[in-house]
DNA sequence: CCACGGATTGGCT
DNA sequence: GCCAATCCGTGGA
């Protein structure tokens, strides 16, 4: 049985969020939208748990926004923030856990015509401006046309879904403080494939 | 009920 | 490098 490009399993999810971060490097996200097939490898995400995390939208407990984060692992759960952007995340571990994966940043595999195309409005003026198309949470999420109406995705439909690929190696995996938070600024919990031009910052 | 500020981005200095 | 744009969820009154 060939174990890369199969389609993710609730059991993928529903393990310890720090562990799933790190095994989300280098997967492949997939929308399909009608006939059009959107896809991406993940190379940069950042872990969120509400219950020692204070900036994780869960640490205050359960709101109409972020219940979808108490549910069990293997759900989108997506969110509208600065008044202009969506930022796509990965639900993970046992029903009650609050805790979650934020994509930061993937780079282009398929249908990258029609994410030029949702990002810029417009075909892309200059080689510098591929590198722009994904690599930030609100980036990628207007290039795969993620809104609210993919909150609470069920990742093991056909709509969006986590194609499996070899885990990266440890070595390649960068860890780092995570970016734009003022609360829990210490925690570790940032992770990117080493070298990946597509990662938002260094 | 209302004031505050945010898991961002892009444009301007 | 700095800062404004732009909503709405959240929490304190």
């Amino acid at each position: 049985m060939k174990k890369s490009n199969q389609k993710l399993k609730k059991s993928f999810y529903t393990r310890n969020v720090l562990i799933v971060a790190k095994e989300l490097l280098g997967k492949i996200i997939v929308k399909r939208d009608g006939s059009k097939i959107l896809s991406g490898r993940i190379a940069e995400v950042e872990a969120y748990d509400g219950s020692i995390d204070q900036a994780a939208h869960t640490f205050r407990g359960k709101t109409e926004r972020n219940k979808i984060m108490f549910g069990a692992g293997g759900f989108l759960y997506v969110y509208f923030t600065y008044g202009n952007h969506y930022c796509c995340n990965i639900v993970t571990g046992e029903e009650g856990s609050g805790t979650a994966v934020l994509i930061r940043a993937v780079e282009p595999l398929t249908g990258i015509d029609i994410m030029i195309k949702n990002r810029f409005g417009r075909d892309l003026l200059n080689e510098k401006e591929k590198f722009n198309l994904t690599s930030g949470p609100g980036k990628l999420c207007r290039a795969f046309a993620i809104t609210m109406d993919h909150y609470g995705t069920d990742l093991t439909g056909d709509d969006i879904y986590i194609l499996n690929s070899p885990k990266i190696k440890p070595e390649e995996i960068v860890v780092s403080r995570r970016i734009g938070i003022i609360k829990s600024v210490d925690l570790p919990w940032r992770f990117y494939i080493e070298e990946n031009p597509y990662v938002s910052k260094k």
